[in-house]
DNA sequence: TACTTAATTGACGTTTTGTTAATTAATTGA
DNA sequence: TCAATTAATTAACAAAACGTCAATTAAGTA
């Protein structure tokens, strides 16, 4: 599945990649919905050609899926680790999962427009969430309620979290969905 | 701002302007992303030609601008009565919220996709949340969190069943909002 | 240095866009 | 009911964007 990585790539293939990558966010960032992103576009901000753009995509639809790939491959590689042994109470994959994003705001804030993104990362909220109910063994009011619930109102406070310029840190914000859904026994004397 | 009605609206024109919102609901349900929306798709689906198109829109982005605004302005007209005299608990903005949305299920998941009618979905939302929060004279938990807090998390909790085909009823999904932000008072004897 | 592969150049046909002028068809009101 | 008005159709157009390709130049590798 996974690449091999005996076989190198060409450093000229990983720098063009890059750019157009970047190119993308640059993008994005500055026009959100205006100017449509066109392959030429794309080519001249990455200040390579149109031509090489489709040497190593087949469309934008392509290059944007490669990019989602990406960036949530590197976050579930970062928090699938502490799924494991997750009786630490002070490294919870959520807060994790926040400062990850928050670490990478721009590119989370400028993928996050994309459905596939959304969808997947609402899959990673999914986990985390089912994991906890699991390992804190609360048989409290939160049992109640339907996973999905607890998950899709999890994923609401992040998703505004992350298209508002995340304006709280995610330690925070950790505290606050813990709030939301009363397992805030931290904050019990 | 609001048009007319005196002034009367050719039938031809009401008709074709159906049509043509007729055809993007219909294209949108069986594609949603694959066979990329064109006019001359539309302009097919409606039995309409390309040029009538061009007639009432400016472009496919115009469309679905008139589209939300038209099933935004009919859920807002219906819930912001109750604005007004919120007394009666029988029939609370969420209620008739969610009852409306579930009887234009097609409609609203076909254009859940789109990034602003989402937005302004949003906005509704925060407005029936911070109506609840002032006349229920709830000082319990929910107002040590923010605002945003709780209307992102429910935004999060219809968002999902939005998207999902809406597979609890109005009432039950109500109840389990009501339920995780701790103000279900109907279920306490 | 020679070999290999990536990127550029310039060109091509295709699709989609947005607009227009001339014509046909439907609606309305006198 | 007929005449005036306005909507929809038709067919055509240039412009933009797409996706591909062969020939050439440039960069990395052994």
């Amino acid at each position: 599945m996974s690449k091999n990585k005996r076989e190198k790539v060409d450093p000229r293939v990983i720098r063009t990649k890059r750019m157009f990558k970047d190119a993308f966010i640059s993008l994005l960032q500055e026009n959100k919905d205006q100017n449509k992103l066109t392959v030429q576009r794309l080519a001249d901000r990455a200040e390579l050609t149109r031509a090489t753009f489709y040497l190593h995509y087949h469309d934008i639809e392509d290059l944007k899926e490669q990019m989602v790939d990406e960036v949530l491959e590197e976050l579930t590689k970062k928090i699938h680790p502490l799924f494991d042994e997750n009786q630490d109470i002070d490294d919870p994959p959520i807060d994790s999962f926040l400062a990850h994003i928050y670490e990478h705001g721009v590119l989370f804030n400028v993928m996050f427009e994309n459905n596939d993104f959304r969808k997947r990362l609402f899959g990673i909220i999914t986990e985390i969430v089912s994991i906890r109910r699991e390992t804190r063994k609360v048989k409290r009011h939160t049992n109640q309620v339907p996973i999905e619930i607890i998950a899709s109102s999890t994923f609401g406070i992040v998703s505004w979290w992350i298209e508002n310029g995340m304006p709280y840190s995610p330690r925070y914000l950790a505290e606050q969905i813990n709030l939301v859904f009363r397992n805030n026994t931290n904050a019990r004397p």
